[in-house]
DNA sequence: AGCTATTCATAATT
DNA sequence: TAATTATGAATAGCT
């Protein structure tokens, strides 16, 4: 996908085959990563090298996504040797465990999954969204004011650099100068393109 | 990756959930074939999207890779921890990324660390914690209202077996049902004990 | 391992 | 829902 387009089929060459297994490998944990949290969707990747070596991705747990899997599949082949398998270690249950809980205080900050909470956690959790609502407002509103400021700056620039043309005798330079000064303003926006906002920029001293 | 860049997080709108959910799954199931085929690697990939529905891909078959995955799990556990500290950092790593994603959305939903963000991002936050103030807010009251209706349900139900009592001409009994009436309003209540609530209780018909 | 020219994947839009 | 397109990401070939 680089360089130069590849045939998909077995790289020949061994360490070639190698390096590009490590760069792929690599790159698909991360979009089985990305869409799981993109799309909440549960995901399972498991991968043995040539040389059987075995990496592996669960967005929850390994466990869970197969037992998951053979309960949804129509055939039941096997019972799995269960408790072994389920057994973590305590740093990747601690991490799992913060995932989870940060995924859940997520849900309620988003006004889901609601239906668990006392009146008070109810209470604290509004008094708590009010209070970021009104810091995230704050913070905007002043990125508001900045982007104006310096709109009006430039008009002002724009104006004294209008009037100082005003006096050049010469019809060429002026007419130059001036395009050049309308794709400043034009493209020095940060401001989103859609309509929704009613700011209007007035040019010339404040 | 296109467009625009996007955040690794949940994706808010159901819809373009949905889309994306279907156009990554199917990237991502390209390139485990991929991978599969130019490595000549053994991959099994689970994915069950948010509505549980299952989607897989198996280079050779699920049943296959799965039971390799248990063995070769049940093998390292007991005689190579080594390569199963490997395979843990890879999946702690995600998981410490996981972890640090969620934190970060956490203060933003919070209102602090604003100041990376474009104005058009403040906006969609601010209006995305309003959504969240609005939900919050309604199952709040919601719960309020039927913490009302219960007790002026226990209300009736007092007033009935009061009404009952005072024709029952035994003296002792009457005395000992009212003890327990007692005992059911002061213990069923879910209320704070903080004197946050204006809400007054009306005994009798509403 | 690191770099970059390219191809690929996909977010926004239609 | 499906197709298009502009652009951000992934990566093949080199070093």
């Amino acid at each position: 996908m680089t360089r130069k387009r590849i045939q998909i089929k077995k790289i020949d060459n061994i360490s070639s085959r190698q390096v590009t297994f490590s760069k792929r490998r690599k790159g698909l944990f991360k979009k089985a990563q990305e869409l799981s949290t993109l799309c909440d969707a549960d995901i399972a990747l498991i991968v043995f090298s040539a040389t059987s070596k075995l990496f592996e991705y669960a967005s929850s747990s390994m466990h869970q996504v197969i037992e998951r899997h053979d309960r949804y599949s129509a055939i039941h082949r096997l019972d799995r040797p269960s408790i072994e398998l389920q057994i973590e270690s305590d740093s990747n249950n601690i991490l799992r465990k913060k995932v989870e809980d940060k995924t859940r205080e997520l849900r309620q900050m988003n006004g889901e999954d609601l239906q668990g909470l006392t009146l008070q956690e109810l209470q604290k959790l509004e008094e708590h969204l009010k209070r970021s609502l009104t810091n995230v407002s704050k913070v905007k509103d002043a990125k508001f004011m900045q982007e104006i400021s310096t709109f009006k700056r430039k008009g002002v620039e724009l104006m004294e650099e209008n009037q100082r043309l005003k006096q050049v005798p010469s019809l060429i330079h002026a007419h130059s100068y001036r395009q050049s000064s309308e794709s400043i303003l034009s493209n020095s926006s940060n401001l989103p393109e859609d309509g929704g906002s009613n700011t209007s920029l007035k040019l010339g001293l404040p």
